[in-house]
DNA sequence: AGATGTATGTGTGCTGGCGAACAGAGGACG
DNA sequence: CGTCCTCTGTTCGCCAGCACACATACATCT
């Protein structure tokens, strides 16, 4: 999967912050490349590194039986390995990388130890923790009740917030193993939107054409998944 | 929904923290009686109290267009409102009493005044809150590609070990509201269970008969559950 | 050009769960 | 005692998504 590479590098959490702590961060990160597929971590892995990404993006993938589903997706807007926070070092999901493009990369050590010295980042971080949760949740009643084609619709909404390209490229393939539907599903609910022209693709590149029309036929989770990090993270 | 009462009236939370901190948290703890069916709060709700079950419990329940599905059950094993650690004053999520019997209360202005005095039950709690997190995720998993009859099954255990009683009162109608699945779904599925004498139940009154068997009927999710509260809060 | 691999499209039959509607069966209560 | 209400059982048609299989299109490499 590569994407268009993402020109705004900057990620939305660390602008949040007091320019002191950003800084700490900042001079104790090493900008990566975020490479489709390579996977971070597995569930239960020790997790070596915390990830702020600024171009890419990456899914938190749950594992079950020999099915995967994905949780989450972080992007720009969030960070990878926020559960550091409560002090367990094992990684709840599989990290995989779904865009390409780039991110800051900070030891868990070093992360640590700013995190410690720095209420205010503190206080930022957890707030994020608590749209993650939130997000969880709204996320397991969407994969429950909604329907593929508005599921679709919402993952490439999401995934164009985050990769800040109107085109990207993935397959029919991995869509289906992210939504835990089969390729057939995702091919038939692709062409639909197609069809409708909010969308066109081929051979794995995906052009989002009408997001007004997309977002009218996600669900209406991708809304509700806005307003939860709007409302919290102010 | 009534139990017979549980017998064992202690918080498995509570008895993991130093004797010093649960005493601080008793003190300032009332008992109370959960009534089946009463809400607690609602998502977006101001938070008003903690609750750490001694013997009832509560579903987590997550809303989306006119539909609800269960996320979370809290019991004896651990606390509601745990998300008031990330610093937000509002419910993730909606509580509903699944469970009648007991539960000690405290405000969340004492609660949160204690947190801060101690580490040590801030330790635990954070852990209690991954736990959460994992068990999410688990559960958005299961809901999405396990078969109603195994769910009932892991529902049935999961409220059983939090009921500490091989009987309790829940209709089909409820176990439909929980599981986002329609009646005659779990009316099948719960015949199903009747039929290999693993339960017997009529107008509500569900008797597990065969732990072992329901155990072996049930999703992975159930083990994987337990596991994970095991390893991360010892 | 040919060969191989990857991505997408289509078809057939099956099934778990859905919506709706109705029938009995047991309690509760006047 | 009859009446109402709650809880459970059953049926019918329907559909989204499943498993499996195969066909076509494009890309790349030799």
């Amino acid at each position: 999967m590569t994407f268009t590479r993402a020109v705004s590098a900057t990620n939305r959490l660390l602008d949040m912050l007091l320019p002191k702590d950003r800084e700490q961060l900042l001079v104790n990160c090493e900008h990566m490349e975020l490479n489709i597929g390579e996977v971070l971590y597995r569930v239960g892995d020790v997790i070596p590194h915390v990830y702020f990404p600024t171009g890419g993006f990456i899914s938190l993938v749950a594992s079950i039986d020999s099915t995967n589903l994905e949780v989450g997706l972080v992007g720009n807007e969030g960070m990878l390995g926020i559960t550091l926070l409560l002090g367990v070092d094992t990684a709840p999901f599989t990290a995989l990388i779904q865009g390409a493009g780039t991110a800051l990369r900070i030891s868990v050590s070093s992360f640590l130890r700013i995190l410690e010295q720095s209420p205010e980042l503190h206080r930022v971080l957890k707030r994020y923790l608590y749209v993650t949760m939130s997000q969880l949740a709204q996320t397991a009643a969407c994969t429950r009740f909604h329907l593929v084609e508005g599921r679709l619709a919402r993952w490439l909404l999401m995934s164009q917030d985050r990769a800040h390209a109107d085109h990207f490229h993935i397959t029919h393939v991995f869509l289906a193993y992210m939504l835990g539907v089969r390729r057939v599903g995702i091919t038939k609910a692709a062409n639909t939107l197609q069809q409708k022209k909010l969308i066109s693709y081929q051979r794995g590149e995906i052009r989002v054409l009408d997001r007004a029309g997309l977002e009218a036929i996600s669900c209406g989770c991708y809304k509700a998944d806005k307003e939860i990090y709007g409302r919290i993270m102010g």
